[in-house]
DNA sequence: TCTAACCTGATC
DNA sequence: GATCAGGTTAGA
């Protein structure tokens, strides 16, 4: 479900409760809620809420005390604000009561999702952490070059690869690649010339539009005031299988790559690049 | 480096 | 009934 802009935009509407007190924290479904060592849902009775984070697309609270919760909410994973009174809805797992009467609630169909009470030192050292590559407005041409070319797999697969660069998923790998051109299976080490930065830049640009149409909501994700994302209107590809490509025209293309549903136009993103024209023919007809 | 697995629900 | 889904990872 969420990749860095859905994520990022749940993080902003999580803005507004800092300085919230926090009452208790309960967990409905065994495992859900995961502890660091040492660590009691009870710690966070009375702690206030002083900020919020995010790397990838795992967010967090932090409490005075230094505890943070941090939420990773993978496929299905929803945050919501709601009344304390408010009917739970199905799949609620895990609910913090905050002054108020209000209750930050998380709720998970698949339960892929996790929350998890920390340190802030328990919370860098999670192995999942700990193999983040660069976020990806760190991310300048010759960095995604670098991490790129040491791998021998294709384009798509390096890209959702959170070690490579850390947040992008499905949608804005097939979003990015369209937008530079790129087919998904190009083998990863084999850009030249002025794909990088073009590459980098797309994965800018569409994670940039992403996060200002507050995220793309395909089918379960929501705002943490429940509203949509307004972004999957603005995909050029994921989704679009069988349309025409807004570019060229071409029919848009479904394939399976790295085991995860692709797009790709065939004419704007060539299997193979084209090699240098030798002769110029000014009357072939196609242009 | 790739696949299967983790889960439920929506859709065909 | 079978298939598919926006993520991650254990195990091959």
């Amino acid at each position: 479900m969420p990749e860095l802009p859905e994520v990022e935009t749940v993080r902003r509407g999580l803005e507004p409760l800092v300085g919230r007190r926090a009452t208790a924290l309960r967990c409905d479904f065994p495992g859900v809620l995961q502890l660091g060592e040492g660590r009691s849902p009870r710690e966070l009775e009375g702690a206030h809420i002083t900020g919020t984070g995010r790397r990838a697309k795992l967010l967090w609270l932090e409490f005075s005390g230094g505890l943070r919760l941090a939420v990773h909410l993978r496929m299905t994973g929803e945050l919501t604000l709601e009344g304390a009174g408010a009917p739970r809805r199905p799949h609620t797992h895990v609910s913090l009561a905050l002054d108020r009467g209000q209750e930050l609630r998380f709720r998970d169909p698949r339960r892929f999702g996790r929350v998890q009470l920390l340190d802030a030192v328990q919370l860098e050292g999670l192995p999942f952490v700990r193999r983040l590559g660069p976020e990806p407005d760190e991310l300048d041409p010759p960095t995604l070059a670098a991490r790129l070319g040491h791998r021998s797999t294709t384009l798509k697969s390096a890209l959702l690869d959170q070690s490579v660069v850390a947040g992008l998923g499905n949608i804005y790998v097939d979003e990015a690649l369209h937008r530079a051109g790129l087919h998904p299976e190009l083998w990863c080490n084999s850009l030249r010339g002025d794909e990088p930065t073009r590459l980098c830049a797309s994965i800018h640009a569409v994670l940039g539009e992403a996060l200002a149409a507050g995220g793309s909501s395909i089918r379960d994700y929501r705002r943490p005031d429940r509203s949509k994302g307004a972004f999957q209107r603005q995909h050029l590809v994921f989704g679009r299988g069988g349309e025409a490509c807004h570019g060229c025209g071409e029919i848009i293309r479904r394939s399976v790559v790295a085991g995860r549903g692709t797009h790709h136009c065939p004419r704007c993103q060539p299997r193979r690049q084209r090699v240098r024209r030798r002769v110029r023919r000014p009357s072939t007809g196609r242009g």
